[in-house]
DNA sequence: ATTCCTCTATTTGTCAAACAAATAGATATT
DNA sequence: AATATCTATTTGTTTGACAAATAGAGGAAT
């Protein structure tokens, strides 16, 4: 005789279970609608507050999105990439926080892809891409700009480094990683000579992309990312040193 | 006068917000006891089944986990790297599905980083992870293997090869994308001689990773995923035609 | 004294019924 | 015809209650 396991799961969990696999099965589509909470308790058989527990479930993965009134009612959402790398970031920055993995290893590994991504970019680079990221090179040649939006002129210059790779899949992971990273990147101050040293390394990159130059590329993204990594090791170790003195203060 | 655009969220969607900030910002550990869900519907003012609203959008997350009883309540999750790649995993097939992007994107996007993967493995192989491969190496040659098993015994050799890469946060990148693979993966027959040729393959990476030789192993990396590549595609064409003639059919 | 059982208090899981708030569409008014 | 109001529908939130699991205390039997 073999005794199963009965399921022991809430309801609401196995609700959003099932839900879920309609959607990504492709039974439920982007924009469906779905039926209202009251006729999806009487189906199921449970109370609206086990249907609203399980949509809930739902929406924190943003499978789904709720709106009040007729016509109103739950939706299948679309998912974006700009959504789900958002959610790899939050994963990579919860797991680094856990201490999981440390900030140099993602450092590394974007250093790693990055590369690829600069092959691949060099290859056959866009007009489009190569005119994002020459317009965010004057942008941080601007003198009077914070250190908040240099930092962000930075992810834009890669991330349109990144969408030059043609490959959706390293856009997703790659922008999930730069993201990762924002952390920390804020937390260094980039003092003019600083700022100098990355916009030559990035007019390097630039310049070597344009030309199909994937070696020269690769070189000068070497040398950035050994750079950047130094900056956010000294920050970082900055920043446990202070958490230390602050704690001893205590 | 400018006109803000007041706080028009959920209730239970601010409350999951901030719990999810003092848990990322390390205000709440691993393993920490939060509040009873009454205690929390006090100090928030609002009602018991928001809470419960809020609490479950973290469960999704697999942020926390709850048990009942006495000594029962609300924990923080520790997030193990199995985890955040399956959601990873999950992210990216449900891209797929949604078309954001193909299969041979998540294909080539494996390539490059398995390739990573396969340099940072041969500069300082690990014995530990070479005798899991040899492991998986025999396992892989038993005739009466099924096609799952065979599949299941490549994706375990693939994740020793990537551990070695000694980079945690590739792991996970690559544990999720080697993953997002397998629905495909599993849909190829693999006839006796296609075993044979993968086989070939992995004896050669093996043995070029053991002898420290990253070109080599480079080479027959290349050559496995071109042929895998190959394979997908035909399987994925088949199934296309599949869902086309039965589509015909009702 | 030790082991086992039972009982109890605590906490999450589920339910029921109701009202609040938003909103699309119909209807009435100017 | 344009605008304002009403109404029906649907999600958001509250209250109150009971069910189910479970750790720990206390008692009974060996």
């Amino acid at each position: 005789m073999k005794i199963e396991p009965l399921v022991t799961q809430s309801l609401a969990k196995q609700i959003s279970e099932q839900l879920r696999e309609a959607i990504m099965s492709g039974e439920l589509k982007a924009d469906d609608r779905l039926p209202t909470e009251e006729e999806l308790a009487s189906r199921y058989q449970v109370s609206r507050p086990t249907i609203r527990e399980a949509l809930k479930r739902l929406a924190a993965q943003n499978l789904i999105r709720s709106r009040r009134g007729p016509a109103g009612g739950t939706f299948v959402n679309r998912p974006t990439l700009e959504e789900a790398s958002q959610s790899l970031t939050s994963s990579a920055t919860l797991l680094a926080s856990m201490d999981q993995f440390s900030l140099s290893e993602i450092a590394d590994a974007r250093h790693e892809m990055e590369a690829i991504c600069c092959r691949l970019a060099a290859q056959q680079p866009d007009p489009v891409q190569l005119a994002e990221m020459a317009k965010e090179l004057a942008i941080q040649q601007q003198e009077s700009l914070s250190d908040e939006e240099f930092c962000a002129s930075d992810v834009r210059f890669h991330r349109a480094l990144v969408d030059m790779s043609r490959n959706a899949m390293l856009q997703f992971l790659m922008y999930g990683v730069i993201e990762a990273m924002q952390p920390v990147a804020n937390m260094v101050v980039y003092r003019f000579r600083d700022r100098q040293d990355v916009i030559e390394a990035h007019k390097a990159l630039y310049q070597a992309i344009e030309q199909q130059d994937s070696l020269a590329a690769g070189v000068a993204l070497d040398r950035l990312m050994v750079y950047l990594k130094a900056r956010f090791e000294a920050a970082q170790q900055w920043k446990a040193e202070q958490g230390q003195s602050s704690a001893g203060q205590n």
